[in-house]
DNA sequence: ATGTTGACCTGTAAGC
DNA sequence: TGCTTACAGGTCAACA
């Protein structure tokens, strides 16, 4: 379900019902996801949650004596339901609150995952990300510069964590076909004056896609169980054999890194 | 170091 | 109608 656009409108929509409040209750149902839930995500009971923020796609609810950290793998889903709400298959994690509501976490694949991290400590998986590419930490030098010599696919290069976090594979798609890219192209024979529109490029996806709430595919959903609509939007990704919305050639499909991809053979060079 | 592959899981849809 | 197979929004560990 999500990329960094998905995250951030399941945090904007969790944002109005959690931001402020007590947690009266937390409860793990299944004790491990990608990794094991740790029992210090206990130390939140009776302590409010005073912030929402993310960091790439990992989301982090700050608290007393630190943050808890939620990551949505492929599959997961952040529900705000009345706590008397009955579980449904998968859902593993809940915070109860103080206004009657309860944050669930259902994820049918568990590769999610619920970690803590201490006040005044930086988790062990936050430790090696590249910056926010919604904010001035990400420039088109920074891609120029940690690409020279790469050899591999600039599409693998603009969905690593280490240089660039939250560009998943719909999104890596559809910023290359805005730029024209090959996405089989070696992120190292790329000029500068393509990452600068590269960059703008994934700027703008991301941003056009939290203003429509997100793609919505199998079962995104938003915190609200409203769909995302920036499905609508996308240009190539999911439309092998459809006509290039630019120039009419069929949309090619191909595994590059074993993710699905899709680009014009014609329009990205 | 860098690049590539398999692994983790379940649900869904397509193919026979 | 069944059964089997391939694939899915992410990331990490183990290789060459």
């Amino acid at each position: 379900m999500p990329e960094l656009p998905e995250v951030e409108v399941s945090r904007l929509g969790i944002t109005p019902h959690v931001e402020k409040q007590r947690v009266q209750a937390v409860r793990v149902w299944y004790p491990t996801l990608r990794w094991p839930i740790p029992d210090d995500v206990y130390l939140l009971e009776q302590q409010p949650i005073t912030a929402i923020h993310r960091r790439a796609k990992y989301l982090l609810l700050e608290s007393t004596f630190g943050a808890l950290i939620l990551h949505l793998g492929m599959s997961g889903k952040l529900r705000v339901v009345p706590t008397e709400t009955p579980r449904v298959k998968h859902d593993h994690f809940e915070l109860e609150l103080e206004n009657g509501l309860s944050l669930r976490l259902n994820d049918a694949r568990r590769f999610g995952a619920v970690l803590w991290q201490p006040t005044g400590e930086l988790h062990p998986q936050l430790q090696q990300l590249g910056p926010e590419p919604l904010t001035d930490a990400l420039t088109a030098d920074h891609l120029y510069h940690l690409s020279r010599g790469k050899t591999g696919p600039v599409k693998n290069f603009i969905m690593d964590n280490a240089v660039v976090v939250g560009v998943g594979n719909i999104y890596a798609n559809e910023a290359l076909f805005a730029t024209g890219i090959d996405p089989r192209r070696a992120a190292g024979n790329i000029s500068q004056a393509r990452y600068a529109r590269l960059t703008d490029a994934i700027k703008d996806v991301l941003a056009r896609a939290i203003e429509q709430g997100g793609t919505t595919l199998r079962d995104f959903t938003r915190a609200d169980g409203q769909p995302g609509y920036f499905r609508l939007e996308l240009a190539v990704y999911g439309r092998g054999g459809l006509p290039c919305p630019t120039c009419g050639r069929e949309i090619a499909e191909q595994r590059i890194g074993q993710r699905n991809s899709f680009f014009c053979t014609r329009c990205q060079r």
